[in-house]
DNA sequence: CACATATTATTGTCCGACAATCAGACAGGC
DNA sequence: GCCTGTCTGATTGTCGGACAATAATATGTG
């Protein structure tokens, strides 16, 4: 019958007004934050107040210190604060691996697409330097899983959408464990991953988005084999990696 | 030569080792966190300090109150959080709303398969009220458009994978305003989207994955008509709704 | 001007305090 | 028995003040 009657917390108020200001580009991108006792001045509160609204917008990623600082900078989210919070939210909600596979399964493809249409020369080389990087180093376990991920990444930032790129994020970060596995396990998976990368690449640079948007499909459904092979249930959830910058 | 030594403020370390142990289901979800002066003690920190260690988890939407409530629960990130977060941050990059809909274009099809794949009946009843609610109320803009972002919702519900869910909101929180707009503006907006969601689900219905992407990509091809008939510039940026959350 | 040094400002942390209010116990009235 | 009011203790939100460590800035010196 009644709505409760909102009452908020003070340090909640004080972080909801700053916030407003950073995202009405008030407050702009790099600037100094005024220092806590200025900013509990002007909001007639404690600092401690202020330190607890603070650090609530630290975590969202919009107030950062630059490396060995002491103020307080605005900062727009990084790619690895999202992902981070995204791909946490996953793994707490029991997400399984083939949940994971199916959504890349279904955003790559479109930004294999996206990619192929628009890259720039700077944006080909670094994924045909990413491609590279992943055909030489055969030795490495973990720096081939980086690799895999950074072509992804480069493709993402190929396609100058920066939707692809954020949503990209926390799905490499996820896979990257069963993908370590999959490297490991399956004899040829580092040949498939090879050629899929230069089929792509050849086809983004050729501007081909249709080539580009199959080869990225048949590309993503070897990963699925790759986990049978394995022997990696597709019902297992994604691990916790508890490294969330 | 030598990495910096890191060195974390006390308020980090606390709130990184509560983090931990939730990452981990060593806290399990609803279970109460003790009091604060309780986690001080153990710790061996102040009060405050704890206190800005909650506030950084109750931002990550690791922590919780039940309404009305004065204790700290462990929860999981909502939809609304998660979606919150990652749509402030594409709002700040000047995401386009070009931007925001070849992301939809690239996802919705894979999320319509996937759901005419796995759907159960009470999920297909849930995705056919939302289709009913949004060709019923034919008067009020804004409730049209929250119904079409149930509908789609609904189709991520019933594609049962997670991933599609949390991708799902932000992207929807971000075409809101334009749609709402192209609502208002598009005389024939309201039948064609009437039409792409009696299609949808009755191919849902009948667990035709193939009929389903496909009308799925009629449907998001013709947003991108919408814009251009309504006269929104593809390049605009994607409003700050400042309401996150 | 470059560089070392002193000063100041700012953050991180602590302590103690108190009002508001939530949770639970407890009793009284229908 | 169930609802209502009252009491008590525990817990959170907020405050004020304090101090060490150190980053930022000014100052002097070659």
């Amino acid at each position: 019958m009644f709505d409760p009657l909102g009452y908020a917390p003070a340090y909640l108020r004080v972080s909801e007004a700053i916030r407003d200001r950073i995202l009405r580009r008030d407050l702009k991108e790099g600037q100094a934050l005024p220092t806590e006792t200025e900013l509990a001045r002007q909001f007639e509160v404690n600092r401690s107040t202020v330190r607890e609204a603070l650090r609530k917008l630290e975590s969202s990623g919009l107030l950062g210190r630059r490396a060995g600082g002491k103020r307080l900078y605005v900062t727009r989210p990084t790619r690895e604060s999202v992902g981070g919070g995204l791909s946490q939210a996953l793994a707490l909600h029991e997400t399984r691996v083939v949940d994971v596979w199916e959504a890349l399964q279904a955003v790559q493809p479109g930004i294999a697409q996206a990619a192929a249409l628009r890259r720039t020369p700077a944006a080909l080389e670094r994924l045909a330097a990413a491609a590279r990087r992943f055909a030489g180093r055969r030795a490495d376990r973990d720096h081939a899983v980086e690799d895999v991920a950074d072509f992804f990444n480069a493709l993402g930032e190929a396609s100058d959408n920066l939707v692809f790129v954020l949503l990209n994020e926390p799905l490499l970060r996820l896979l990257k464990p069963s993908l370590a596995v999959i490297i490991d396990r399956v004899a040829q998976a580092r040949g498939r991953i090879e050629t899929a990368q230069k089929h792509i690449v050849n086809a983004v640079a050729a501007k081909d988005s249709e080539t580009a948007a199959a080869w990225m499909t048949r590309h993503v459904r070897d990963f699925r084999r790759g986990y049978e092979v394995a022997g990696i249930p597709l019902s297992s959830e994604v691990g916790q990696d508890l490294d969330v910058a």
